[in-house]
DNA sequence: AATTTCATGTAAGTGGTTACATGATTTG
DNA sequence: CAAATCATGTAACCACTTACATGAAATT
């Protein structure tokens, strides 16, 4: 454990909801943030203690009847203000995705067009998977949010993001399929 | 070293072309490859080892008259045969990105709708100049390269695939600010 | 004479996942 | 009674970056 990184606001924002406990956050990225964040209990337990340590939350251990023992976490004054602290920084560079597929359809020069136009295909296959389940998780917000619900808000415009993103890969792809496929015909 | 991974193709690729020294390798990501890959020498050259361990590339040490020594790596037949099958293969999964933006987007409702907005401007700018960069480069690609060279039409079909993608998170920014800006205003 | 470019490498540290260990309670 | 879920944690491993060490040649 070293210092304040991206884990450790994503795990501060997380604790100003109703999730106070490792196994609780776990399952709140799991379900909420899962298309843009994605967290394991390796690195969720160390970074609580951590938190702790900073003087950022506090633990108080919950004795449920019928459920296991629970560390639950509040946030202190210190905690919330450093999060907002962070919140209100704009980030300090674009993330700077690796991508598989443009890495391998670089070398294209070396693979025949049927092979470079399947690996597109399933590419733009993967795409549109993803496309249904933002779709239908969208769909879900919609349904059971009540109008008041600012949560839900935030949600669907990250929800939107990957919409717009994952629609303009799936553009892309059509595109580069369309310049393969009257390249082989000619 | 543990095993082949995404690392070791790439490196495995571009030994296909000119470059075939550690620090050529590094130029040629810098220069080509930079929007969807980067890799450092703490990589290159322990992966270049792993490489001829692995029977992949023979290294062969150049001395060239005015500069340093030069190893110069050149794939085997086996190296070769790996590649092209690592390039046939689909990806099994698409690349999660961790998005700094919509984490702290996500927790809006822990911000003013000021900072919110200066967020997300300041994120459009950024994607604006990412654009921009695109451009230039494209422009530089269609100048110089010659009808028959393939390599700078894999390298078009990456770009475009960069400047659609920012077009839509520029897009959706655009759509999100309007959304912060009439909610002001009501 | 100083700085940049060419060139190769390593050690320490960061950020992360996977697999494992443990154990209670609930549900089928 | 077996399986799933709830719950916490760690050790080993992987991928990668940063900073450092070295040194020669070219450029300014």
């Amino acid at each position: 454990m070293k210092g304040y990184n991206e884990t450790t606001y994503a795990i501060l924002g997380i604790l100003t909801t109703d999730c106070r406990s490792g196994y609780s956050i776990k399952q709140f990225i799991d379900r909420s943030l899962n298309h843009f964040w994605k967290i394991s209990y390796g690195q969720i337990y160390p970074t609580l203690k951590f938190i702790v340590q900073e003087g950022l939350a506090e633990v108080h251990t919950a004795t449920t009847s019928g459920k296991p023992d629970k560390n639950e976490y509040t946030l202190t004054p210190k905690g919330i203000e450093t999060l907002r602290n962070w919140l209100e920084n704009p980030i300090e560079q674009l993330p700077a995705e690796r991508n598989e597929i443009l890495l391998k359809l670089f070398f294209g020069r070396f693979q025949t067009s049927e092979t470079t136009i399947s690996l597109l295909e399933n590419y733009k296959q993967k795409l549109q998977t993803r496309m249904e389940t933002y779709q239908s998780i969208e769909q879900a917000i919609i349904d059971c949010a009540d109008e008041n619900d600012m949560d839900s808000m935030y949600w669907l415009f990250t929800l939107d993001y990957g919409k717009k993103v994952t629609r303009a890969a799936i553009d892309w792809c059509d595109v580069t399929l369309e310049k393969f496929i009257t390249k082989e015909e000619s």
